[in-house]
DNA sequence: CTATATACATACATACTTGTTTGTATATAA
DNA sequence: TTATATACAAACAAGTATGTATGTATATAG
């Protein structure tokens, strides 16, 4: 049998986006085949080829998959008018992202491709500035919520909001690129969420 | 003329690390072939086999050139009885780093490298250990500082040096990663050592 | 019911890379 | 002065990845 149905194609693409994922996590997105990718979903190059131009779009396939929702999430936890006050806010989301990672495996394995396993030249390198403004529009929405708690009086000391959310954005980068190398978990993975609560604390009147 | 003089040979082995460097920067690691770095050092493959086993040693051969040297600074600077207050010690020893990134234009690429342009698997896996193990080391000189700015009751707040350690290490490391990705400078390189004193400030009492 | 487009599998041709082997001129040791 | 090891260059052999072209069974539209 060799036509399938349209839901079949589209099982077997999410099994090549699946089987990507798993062979780009352990053998980096160059040494990767498509070979690979094809025997490890089951199906052959032919079957890869159909529905991907090449490797390079199964890359952004699976970044698309995992990236764009969490995006998201971000943006939502951060904007909404919820009724905890704006530091606690910043705080829920970073530990919220963190608990994704913790629980949703193939978002960990995404962030560890495209953060340790993966050159950023020529088609690449296009991903680098999606990540750049994807940082600004986070540390903006930051700063809007250091604003807020600068209105609330929530603050120690003279320092600006937008110091502050650069500050906490470098450090929320720094804290997911530690989490990600720190493979055997020993080191960050499980006191992730302590370190955020201690970095919002220090701001804190 | 074929058989060179010591200095000769040890003076295109440079050449050969320094074209490797600017051949990885450019294509990245893994599309990087022995024939790019030769040709880019105007010499044949039989040379740069003659110096290095394969491109993983070339790789390791441009890492411990810049590395080393700067992980040695950090201890330095950190450990260093100056004059100054400990806060400052630590100010000034990130502020020391990212001159270096900013005057050092190999250093400054060998960063990009080890960063974005190469993929952390297989034999590669190892340097991730190295570079775990270093910021441990550093973050456990940062804490000794802030120790001694405990006891000398310059801290605000009941915070304990540790926590305040690792949340600057974490800051530090981001602030590097942005520092690399920022490729036209407009975001955190020219911001980057007021950035470092408004975290140091946000400690002091 | 049939024609066609779909969803692949298979085969092929090409282009790279790598590692090794061989050749060779010359600095250097003896 | 000569023998040898050095510092490469050039040639060779083999594997590997890629893209494309072709084949084909079948779901589906008409």
């Amino acid at each position: 049998m060799v036509r399938k149905t349209k839901e079949d194609a589209e099982l077997t693409r999410r099994r090549i986006i699946d089987a990507a994922r798993a062979v780009f996590l352990a053998r980096g997105v160059s040494r990767s085949t498509l070979e690979h990718i094809a025997s490890h979903a089951e199906v052959t190059r032919g079957a890869v080829y159909w529905h991907f131009k090449n490797k390079t779009e199964i890359f952004h396939a699976i970044r698309e998959q995992v990236f764009l929702p969490l995006i998201d999430r971000m943006d939502d936890t951060l904007t909404m008018q919820g009724n905890e006050d704006p530091l606690t806010q910043i705080e829920n989301s970073l530990c919220d992202t963190i608990n994704e990672l913790n629980e949703n495996i193939e978002m960990r394995q995404t962030y560890e491709i495209m953060m340790i396993k993966c050159e950023y030249v020529d088609e690449f390198a296009t991903v680098l500035q999606q990540i750049l403004n994807n940082c600004s529009n986070i540390t903006e929405k930051i700063q809007l919520a250091y604003e807020r708690a600068e209105a609330q009086q929530l603050l120690i000391g003279k320092n600006n909001p937008r110091a502050l959310a650069v500050d906490t954005h470098l450090f929320f980068s720094g804290l997911l690129h530690m989490w990600v190398k720190d493979f055997d978990g020993s080191r960050f993975r499980f006191q992730a969420t302590d370190l955020i609560k201690s970095h919002i604390n220090l701001r804190r009147k």
